[in-house]
DNA sequence: GATGAATGAGCATTCATTCAT
DNA sequence: AATGAATGAATGCTCATTCAT
């Protein structure tokens, strides 16, 4: 009964190894093994992969993963997070080339959009995740929170107003929602044109952008 | 929607079993099916069951689930179909009673808000599933036309507006995307109070009513 | 949570209901139930269906099934058992027009190979059964051995001689194990034509219809 | 191969773990996989068990098998592609130590036979296999026309001859199903006995290595 | 720090079978 | 005689996670 014949009668899956683990040179496994995740994440959604598939997506094997991330959910913060904070700076570069508050709210939209549009999967598997699960909500909100804030600090330095805060959140989560469905091609799929809504979405950030801190 | 954390462990959860399920009886089965599904969807998510779990809640053994619903998709878009139904029935019901556009965008906000507050952990599962699976996304989609002409009809009976369209779209998706906000406790999070963030709501969707057919 | 919408989302299985059930017409029940069990052995294997199928192709409900057999063995049998007269028939017919032990071999080869084609799936199924279950081995031997005790009488009406009946088994297994693998392109698959083997066949068949009963 | 009944009931077969896993040494359990299938499938036939059975009867947990074969068909191919290649050496073997044509075929006869007895249920899971899987078929295929050509160059070193290729597969038929039958007991159940049988497939193995290679 | 090898527990799905009507 | 409705008990397969090296 000795086996001769190592052939796997069904079809291999194809490999995606990242080039080379790089073992040794120690603490950016760490960075590695977010950068894969969050491409795996966005090509297969967050219940569509397991964390031994994103160890080996990095080029490790599963047990290096737990040495770094206590389970999937946290890799799927960091890598997040690690998104998040990559859009921050862009839209801050691209505000300081700005001049007039329209000008600004065509590159924040453009932005935006582009980096929805290269990343939903991404963004789908985070949404996933804070639907039921309470520690990537508390995540999720501090980084709104910190969105929120940015956008008052860029309209009044004079301090908070309550009023506008609102309107903040609701074009937060318009611009968002909007954006998702263009880079997900529900707007085309309406029959609608993605032009227009981009439009629509300037203006109203524009608008947003140009209203005084205080209301008379 | 109190996360239970991803992590399943070992804890069975506890029977719950329906009364009984009256064999032999013409009893829908079916809409018990549904029925218990969407509670338990509503509670644990669309990875947090299973279909045996489903059937169980609906007081059947799990081969039962499969001789009416070919898979746990099957039954959560049935699920969603039906909440959807019942939703627009109710805003028929409450806009028939209604008399000016104000009014009416009250009502509107209110019922979808109750709905939403009620169905969140239901909706949270149909997103999750449309994010990664093509067939909920053609259904999501198909719903989603169908509001959006809703919204077309109800406003002018003169004939499709494209511009006004692009505005009804981007107002669905802020109106949905706030209000689950509102229903998942994100607004309070962010330290905003629920009453002016509906208001804003209120006022959005009382200008869209409003808004006249065709522009001149 | 009224659900209006019976629509199952994925394909449905094609259906293969027999014409119609002919209720109250008694004991033909089991022969319908027999004749299409053979139709879906003969295409699905053995192990590729299963009762609830075998009475839905024949027009029944499941229960019916199990008024007529103990289990799917039981129809698997009967089915064979209805196979095997039908050939044994065929062939006593087949030879009264018959004159030469030449004309007579060819005859049996050609209708043997007939009924294998037709049936292989079936045959198939049997050997599965054969295989793993003593009833179904007893009731495979049996056949058999009637099988060999006809071949004997054409030849010798003089008395078995046991020196011929050795030849006459291997000659079935032979004649059987050919054929099937003529029936199942296993000929044709190494590269052999399919009528020099049933030359050869029918030489071998003739050769031992006229070996004299005893040897001298 | 004492038939278990078809019918699976509750009673849970009892253990019988191998010696340790051996854990972290490289032990070679892809090969104890199919030494343990080989025997499992032997005795309780394809359909009879489950890969984790097969799993635990090699000492390992479910998800090990499929760490090493994707599913039961193709442990089963493995495990028999090892059986032919040792049936094979032990044939090389035998007839290297033979001198007559008769002797060989003595050899080949009695070595094919002991073969078949020990490892009767796994031939037979293999043939319930090969009747409904196209992937076995193939598989099965590609062993019987190796089989073929070995026998060819045994004895014609000259050249294929077509007419002796049909009687050389002829042949394979009639000693593999005979000796299957002897293996099985079918031969003494239909009141023969083994050793003319034998002594008549000697016979025949013999003429055909005599055979010429090609006819004048 | 990294890994090869392994796994307990679970999940979607199926099947032979039953029983009140 | 036939069935609609149902099910207990599997069955093939997967996943997050561990540990000796």
């Amino acid at each position: 009964m000795e086996a001769p014949a190592p052939r796997r009668s069904s079809t291999p899956r194809l490999r995606r190894r990242a080039a080379r683990p790089q073992r040794g040179l120690g603490a950016d496994t760490r960075h590695r093994l977010i950068a894969a995740a969050a491409v795996v994440f966005n090509r297969d959604g967050y219940h569509g992969t397991d964390s031994n598939r994103l160890a080996r997506a990095a080029g490790y094997a599963p047990a290096t993963f737990y040495k770094h991330f206590p389970d999937k959910r946290a890799i799927l913060l960091a890598a997040y997070q690690a998104w998040v904070t990559t859009e921050w700076q862009a839209i801050g570069t691209a505000l300081r080339a700005a001049s007039s508050p329209a000008e600004r709210a065509e590159r924040i939209v453009d932005l935006v959009l582009a980096h929805h549009r290269r990343w939903k999967g991404l963004r789908a598997s985070l949404r996933t995740l804070v639907a039921t699960d309470a520690v990537a909500r508390r995540f999720h909100r501090a980084q709104r929170r910190r969105q929120l804030e940015w956008l008052a600090s860029m309209r009044s330095p004079a301090g908070p107003d309550p009023h506008a805060r609102v309107d903040d959140a609701i074009l937060l989560f318009t611009l968002e929602r909007t954006l998702d469905a263009v880079a997900e091609g529900e707007i085309v799929a309406l029959g609608l044109g993605v032009a227009p809504v981009v439009a629509a979405l300037r203006a109203l950030v524009g608008t947003a952008l140009e209203r005084p801190a205080a209301p008379t």
